[in-house]
DNA sequence: CGGCGTCCATAGATCATGTCTATTGATCGG
DNA sequence: CCGATCAATAGACATGATCTATGGACGCCG
């Protein structure tokens, strides 16, 4: 049985008219006489009797007309549905981003987003590297916002934009009187986020040391760590995008010498089949970006 | 697109695994992925995420694989339904018959019927021959017991029973003396059932007038007619399958010099599929009333 | 790190079947 | 009794579903 077969009954019954049913379906009468007697044959049920003069359903027809309306147009909404999914720059978009860049990036790119891609409904996630990794390869991710290489066949990266490190400081640290602070001076007292962070690492690694000082406090959010450096418990190194948060909370921003920094990536999964909004996606915020990465290999934030 | 692409579809998202879902659905696993591959281009959206490790829906394919469920569920429900339709025995029947034989039939019969035939239910209609003769044409009727022959081509009738007439007097009427009455003799002061009743002209024409008498009154049915002769307003003739119900009114019933009586047949569409239901329903009918028309044969009723 | 197994995609051949045009048969009306 | 109408049938054709065999990507394991 097919849906075809069941859109010729549905046809002929509306009709009562073989010749006119068929024109209704786009075929010539003796197919559907040939299809339907097959219906028939298959069902094991004569669903019309038929007179030279008028075709009237039987009433094993009526019965099992209802059915056949249903399957038609449950077939029928499934490819209007699709025909409204097709567009692979629509629909939602779950995204992930990692938490020392959600809150910096998202304001920036929001509104250009929204702009340039109206039919993709953005559903940000906000969730360390290593979560959104294994989201992304269970399919409950559709792209994420790194700050790492990713590694394995299975998924794909593009670099975005380059995100500066910035020293952080409380007014009356005394590096704060330095135009730009050496990477390693920050080693001594620098405070950062707890495990999982990818900036943690990033720092640490930055100052040249491997592992965080014992008995270190770690903050679990950037806004912490900023509010912890402005009551004097020690320096800080923050991402760029950052800086304007950090200055609300009274810091003081020095470039790095050796312009240690970060590069923030788009990954997915290779095999995601809507490609093009990974691209638009990515296209627009690095456009956006493109500005902050230009001043920021200039030096200056 | 098809039902068949539908099934495929609900498989692999079930098994996610092309070959488990192609065995599932008894084909190769080329087949699976190949028609697969089609259903994707006629949607125009890609429904599954492949990966030598794992198939997994796409969030489209989520959205769209409820209404394939449905549709498939719809014809498997109407497969399902006309499995069950498909024994001609089973199922509505619907069956008219005129008043002066209704009552006094269907007593006889039901219970035979039954037991015959115990999946099709039976529907009695009753109406006056005319009627019941437009709803076989219009389909309203599968099937009519009736006492008169049927024309035209496209209704078939087969005969059941004769049924003899019967001269039904008030116990104090002239010819209730007399062992056999001839026809001719009721004609003097018979009462006669309304226009439209088949009983009406047979009687009329059995004691040879062409019309009623002007001012006699015309019973709507048959019981109120038995009471008219009771009260003694007159003579008639009755079906012999009444003559329990007339002795019940308490008149007396004489056979007929002539042996008068109508035949019943039982009428249907000529081109009415379920003709195994007419034939059961006529079999049954004629075994019970055999012995009935014998014994009217006989003239012993 | 190289063979091996798993899994989906592809190629080419084959077979089923849906569709067409032309025609027949049945029925009805003038 | 003849012509019109309508569904069924016949035969040719083309589409398309399916199969087996094979290729290519990937992960596993010694």
């Amino acid at each position: 049985m097919n849906l075809r077969d069941l859109r010729y009954l549905l046809a002929v019954a509306e009709h009562g008219h073989f010749g006119r049913a068929a024109e209704a379906c786009g075929v010539s009468q003796p197919t559907l006489s040939i299809q339907l007697r097959k219906l028939e044959e298959t069902l094991g049920v004569t669903l019309f009797e038929r007179t030279s003069k008028a075709v009237a359903p039987t009433t094993a027809c009526a019965r099992l007309i209802g059915h056949a309306r249903a399957a038609v147009a449950e077939a029928d909404a499934l490819l209007a549905m699709a025909r409204s999914l097709r567009d692979p720059l629509a629909g939602r978009f779950r995204l992930g981003i990692i938490p020392t860049l959600a809150p910096y990036l998202l304001p920036l790119v929001y509104a250009p987003l929204r702009a340039a891609l109206p039919a993709l409904e953005i559903e940000p996630w906000e969730e360390q590297t290593s979560a959104l990794l294994e989201r992304l390869r269970d399919h409950s991710l559709d792209a994420a916002l790194l700050a790492t290489e990713v590694d394995g066949p299975d998924l794909t990266s593009r670099e975005l934009f380059a995100e500066p490190f910035l020293a952080a400081l409380s007014p009356d640290h005394a590096l704060a009187a330095r135009d730009v602070v050496a990477e390693e001076e920050l080693a001594a007292d620098m405070l950062v986020l707890a495990d999982g962070h990818c900036l943690r690492d990033q720092a640490l690694a930055a100052c040249g040391r491997s592992g965080a000082l014992g008995g270190t406090l770690r903050a679990s959010s950037l806004p912490t760590l900023l509010n912890m450096v402005a009551a004097g418990y020690g320096t800080t190194l923050i991402p760029g995008l950052a800086a304007g948060a950090a200055r609300d909370a009274g810091l003081v921003l020095r470039p790095l010498a050796a312009r240690a920094g970060r590069v923030v990536r788009i990954a997915w999964r290779s095999r995601f089949p809507r490609h093009a909004a990974v691209e638009g996606v990515a296209d627009v915020i690095a456009t956006r970006l493109r500005s902050f990465a230009r001043g920021a290999a200039a030096g200056a934030v």
